[in-house]
DNA sequence: AATTCTTCTGGGAACCATCA
DNA sequence: TGATGGTTCCCAGAAGAATT
């Protein structure tokens, strides 16, 4: 087929990224030997980017007019793969990266998923796989080993997030450093075309991030009609990765029972499955644990009396802030981030000498990351820049330092949300406004809930230790007393960190 | 010279903040 | 209260830049 292009020297894939796909069963009939499709091809528009869905869409409308529809049926049976160059390169890239290699719990959800994407594809019928996952379960990892593996099994496979922050960053990951390969940032998607989505469904749509999908959809969310939904039906086999406690804005709509009902609507095989933390130390979930208890979102089953995980609070931002540059130093896997509490103007963004981050009676400030590259986690000079939840979330550091503004506050020994401390410019909770004038109490939980998820996620984001900052003292305070004391000493030698961390930072009575 | 990759730009609608 | 202006950490297409 592609061959044939190229001889008729035709115009039709300006990008070449479409001959990474190919047509696995050629039609009998060949449309491109046939003068007036030719003639018709020269008028048609042009496909961009190896945009597989695209091409299928064309390809489907077409028919749908009755157009060519003898030709276009006979490309659009041809069913899609995968071509081997492709395959290879992604298999290549994976093999020597670390960032995915996968462990214990995730191997099985791996084999589960691929086992049901041959099933789905062996047999013809719709399956979905919900996988939930708490913070730091490496949802990514398995998405992104299934993105390749399946790929490698000629499926087409799309990854797909709603933050674009995961999706360049795990597109440059596979890139290896490499100059930009284009055919592998098109096997990463928006959930936001889906509605449009017409014909044959795709092999497989894996869904990171799945609690941050929307209902509608498009740039003024006034298209289609539910991304669940519209995802479901334009694919033969989905995996949706949820953690429901990690919903950030108010447009989130992702949840297990929504995901579960429009798959039974869609007459889909449903199958679940959770994966477990690595924060797991002594196998207890000890910090998240923790962590959930003192943001007042869980509370924890028992006392918890060793967090096994290093959590600092500073009273000064820039302690924290050079604290966590010397763990950045090691390995590039430490950042700092803060809640939206102060303006991003448009200005700033590429310009970092603009300071957005202002806490005046520390004389500390500092700008928010810059939205130059869309890889603020994984760029070399981020450190200097403060990242906030929509470029972190769906990503992990080692360590992560958090600045917690003025939208959590203690009051009266209780943590307390206050939405309207939130940056003007955050759209996060956009809305919420008019809700409070027609439902003040709907709106209140609302928010409070939004305002301790996001909270949660950047608390979560370091794998080895968390530090934070807090502009109100009392939060300060709360946060400190709230950490178990550190145990009688420890019959092994505790790691060095919390050694330094019981030196550096006491408990205040 | 042709192909591949990056950067730029406009499309098009609702909602909120501001101000009169 | 109603009009107005300004905003949306988007996405796809296309022009321009880079590369082979």
């Amino acid at each position: 087929y592609n061959e044939a292009v190229r001889e008729a020297q035709i115009d039709l894939l300006p990008c070449a990224y479409l001959h990474n796909y190919k047509c696995a069963e050629p039609p009998a009939y060949d449309p491109l030997l046939d003068p007036a499709y030719l003639e018709y091809l020269e008028r048609a528009p042009a496909f961009c980017n190896g945009d597989v869905v695209k091409l299928r869409d064309f390809i489907c409308r077409h028919i749908q007019h009755g157009d060519d529809g003898q030709v276009l049926y006979h490309i659009e049976s041809g069913r899609l793969r995968p071509s081997k160059s492709l395959q290879d390169a992604l298999t290549g890239m994976l093999a020597g990266n670390d960032e995915f290699v996968m462990i214990d719990d995730q191997k099985v959800i791996f084999e589960q998923a691929v086992h049901l994407a041959r099933e789905a594809q062996r047999t013809g019928e719709r399956h979905v796989l919900i996988v939930r996952g708490g913070p730091g379960t490496g949802k990514s990892v398995v998405a992104v080993n299934l993105l390749v593996r399946l790929t490698a099994e000629e499926m087409v496979v799309q990854y797909v997030s709603k933050n674009s922050a995961p999706r360049n960053v795990y597109a440059k990951l596979l890139q290896q450093g490499n100059r930009s390969k284009a055919y592998i940032a098109n096997l990463f998607r928006g959930p936001g075309k889906f509605f449009e989505h017409t014909g044959a469904p795709l092999d497989v749509v894996v869904v990171d991030e799945a609690h941050r999908l929307n209902e509608k959809s498009g740039l003024f969310q006034n298209l289609g009609e539910n991304q669940i939904k519209e995802i479901v039906a334009a694919s033969r086999f989905s995996v949706f990765f949820i953690d429901e406690t990690q919903r950030v804005t108010i447009k989130d709509i992702g949840s297990v029972s929504d995901i579960r009902a429009f798959a039974e609507q869609a007459g889909a095989h449903v199958h679940e499955a959770d994966l477990f933390s690595q924060f797991r130390c002594n196998g207890s979930d000890s910090y998240l644990d923790w962590l959930d208890d003192a943001l007042s979102i869980r509370p924890a089953e028992e006392r918890i009396t060793d967090l096994d995980y290093d959590f600092r609070v500073f009273d000064d931002p820039h302690q924290l802030f050079a604290a966590i540059a010397e763990k950045n130093a090691a390995a590039n896997k430490a950042r700092v981030v803060a809640g939206y509490c102060w303006e991003w103007p448009k200005d700033s963004k590429p310009n970092p000498n603009t300071h957005d981050i202002v806490l005046g009676e520390h004389g500390f400030s500092i700008s928010w990351n810059l939205a130059t590259t869309g890889t603020w986690a994984i760029d070399d000079s981020s450190i200097h820049q403060v990242g906030c939840v929509h470029t972190c979330q769906g990503l992990e550091f080692d360590y992560v330092g958090v600045i917690i503004g003025d939208d959590m506050r203690v009051e009266g020994g209780e943590i307390i949300t206050d939405h309207t401390k939130r940056a003007k410019s955050d759209k996060s909770l956009s809305g919420i406004k008019s809700l409070a004038k027609a439902d003040p109490t709907r709106a209140n939980r609302i928010a409070d809930e939004i305002i301790r998820n996001t909270y949660r996620v950047l608390m979560t984001r370091g794998l080895r230790g968390c530090y934070v900052f807090c502009t109100d003292p009392a939060l300060a305070a709360y946060l400190r007393e709230r950490m178990p004391r550190p145990s009688a000493p420890a019959p092994y030698a505790p790691m060095p960190e919390q050694l330094s961390l019981a030196a550096e930072d006491p408990l205040e009575d």
